[in-house]
DNA sequence: GCGATTTACGTTAACGTTAACGTAGTTTTC
DNA sequence: GAAAACTACGTTAACGTTAACGTAAATCGC
């Protein structure tokens, strides 16, 4: 195990250019009170020295860091992959290292990170969703950190929030399946209250058609798992149980799961049932039928959502709350039909 | 935007607790030199007055922090996604947080990520694959950081290594394939030196398939972009210009493309032509035909990966390269061939 | 040509924490 | 019962960096 010499510091730097420690600092961050000669002189000196800067040191005179935590749910399934993504790239240009956590959907698992994350007084803090433990919300809002809470939004968010309307989504969705003359509809998602979201998703479908068709959402909530057996397990009890002639499903992955489930039984899509799906994923691209679905603008939403953010750090004013648009995509996996 | 009054420090709850800031320093880090009571007494005052440790002010003392680098190439296609889960989950419950990167494949990313990280002094780096820029090997060789290079293997790792032998996956693969009567394989990818590892599976097939079936192993490079889409055209491609009887695809993915892309045009599998995937993904699950590939266990590498680093930081000896075994699959996808 | 400003530095004092060492009491040892 | 060993603290001095201020010399204005 190799145990190094103490790594050069800025000192030593200063020594062997011949300048004080304040002139390289000055010189190694561009700010001015150097002359561009001098600057050149002790940038080639600490280059040759393999001058590293100490963030801990900095950080801890500038009370700040350039970290950013990123809490997202999950890795599994895209969906967060590519807000993480939109984030990081624009992060990353803006010079800013990410410190992420999955929680799982835990609030719990959420809070303790965040208190760990406070402790590096980090540039700004990136929330999934609108719902967190209380504790998170007193704790954030009591510190002078930006906030962006992503995917979802609110009125009231502790700080910021890009995100859409997962309400409005279900009732694109229903209005969709009451103009076709779809009567029964059904829902596949996760057990209640492990996705807010796809609960409001819900919601916003069940307000459709209540009073339009009169019939209320049947909702299958297979436990957890894989998104795509998930999917395909919750339609077969779906289908066992109740009689609908659409299923909604709680993103794209589940909606092909099911679409497999009715393929295996031999029903015929959209014939003799509708599948709808939400996010409009990559997946659906090479399916031989194009999947009725809603595409939700995740890597925009994680750009915007950050450079809002960045704009939150560097003091210029920021719009409180974002909703993105929803794309409504009618796919070939729902059509008219022959009611009764 | 609100300013808050500097957050209670270390002194401040040695003054109510009155007693010195070392005492305090102990009874938080849960280190001897405090009795039980005293030790009660501070806890509680901390817990009062919501004393929150700096870390970067730890970290400068100690030169070291509880953060742990992750690069990986990409968030997309879950196998990374999944790797890095069980790392996360490991290094979580371990008291590191994760600052996290995503090189696109691009060594030039990974070297000045690297850099930035390496000024926070963290515990631990984790690589993805064995070819980096020789200067990212340079830095990391000279520095104490205890260094993971995962997904692949080499006899030559930077500091430790947990993966898999991707060479020796293209052969199982070559030599299913031959055994199954096989003779005009495929290989569909991305652009050479894009993926060094698929690049290696690539070779282990062609290894097979020079000497056993006389036949060289065409191969398929559509651009980037989305896997499915990939798998898709790089197969339309194929069956265009050469007259495979097996396509064999970099991931699960892929395949699928590629399968989605054969039932389009009316060819069956696996009557017409055969196909081979590589990961063992969840997607395969709901299949209505059982894919055939190679099952890798990206969690437990990750989790194995993530065990051998910790005991690595704690000084406990650790081996240097470790293989993870391979699965293959034999799906419905491959079968007995009437040959000619 | 002389005060006022500007430029290009250097000096000093933190930032909040912990390692290393010091020191009273208390307990153990034989 | 006195030396030795422990226990439970406190004191001091870093860790590497930057904000704030100080200070010469150069430049400007009129």
């Amino acid at each position: 195990m190799p145990r190094r010499a103490t790594p050069t510091k800025i000192e030593d730097v200063a020594r062997r250019a011949g300048v004080s420690v304040m002139s390289v600092s000055r010189a190694i961050r561009g700010v001015e009170g150097v002359s561009e000669k001098t600057r050149a002189d002790i940038l080639k000196v600490a280059r040759q020295m393999k001058y590293m800067p100490n963030s801990a040191a900095r950080s801890l005179v500038v009370s700040n860091s350039n970290l950013i935590g990123i809490s997202l749910p999950t890795f599994a399934g895209e969906v967060f992959a590519d807000i993480l993504n939109g984030m990081r790239q624009t992060f990353d240009s803006a010079g800013y290292s990410s410190v992420i956590d999955t929680t799982e959907y835990d609030p719990d698992a959420e809070l303790s990170w965040v208190r760990r994350l406070l402790s590096w007084q980090p540039a700004a803090i990136i929330l999934t969703g609108i719902d967190h433990h209380p504790e998170t919300r007193e704790l954030l809002r009591a510190s002078p950190i930006p906030v962006l809470e992503i995917w979802d939004h609110t009125d009231d968010p502790i700080d910021i929030c890009v995100g859409i309307d997962h309400f409005r989504a279900g009732q694109m969705i229903g209005e969709h399946a009451v103009s076709l003359g779809y009567r029964r509809p059904a829902f596949v998602s996760t057990p209640l209250g492990h996705d807010k979201r796809a609960d409001a998703r819900l919601e916003g479908l069940r307000s459709v058609f209540g009073p339009a068709g009169g019939a209320d959402v049947a909702a299958s909530r297979p436990s957890l798992g894989n998104a795509f057996v998930t999917g395909f397990d919750g339609t077969a009890k779906l289908l066992d149980a109740d009689c609908p002639d659409i299923i909604c499903y709680l993103n794209d992955h589940m909606a092909f799961g099911g679409l497999m489930c009715c393929q295996a039984r031999g029903l015929s899509v959209p014939g003799d049932i509708g599948i709808v799906g939400f996010n409009g994923l990559d997946l659906a691209t090479v399916l031989p039928m194009k999947l009725t679905t809603i595409r939700t603008q995740r890597r925009l939403m994680g750009i915007t959502g950050a450079r809002h953010l960045l704009a939150r750090i560097n003091g210029v004013p920021t719009p409180e709350s974002t909703v993105l648009p929803l794309q409504f995509e009618a796919g070939q996996t729902t059509c008219d039909q022959i009611d009764l």
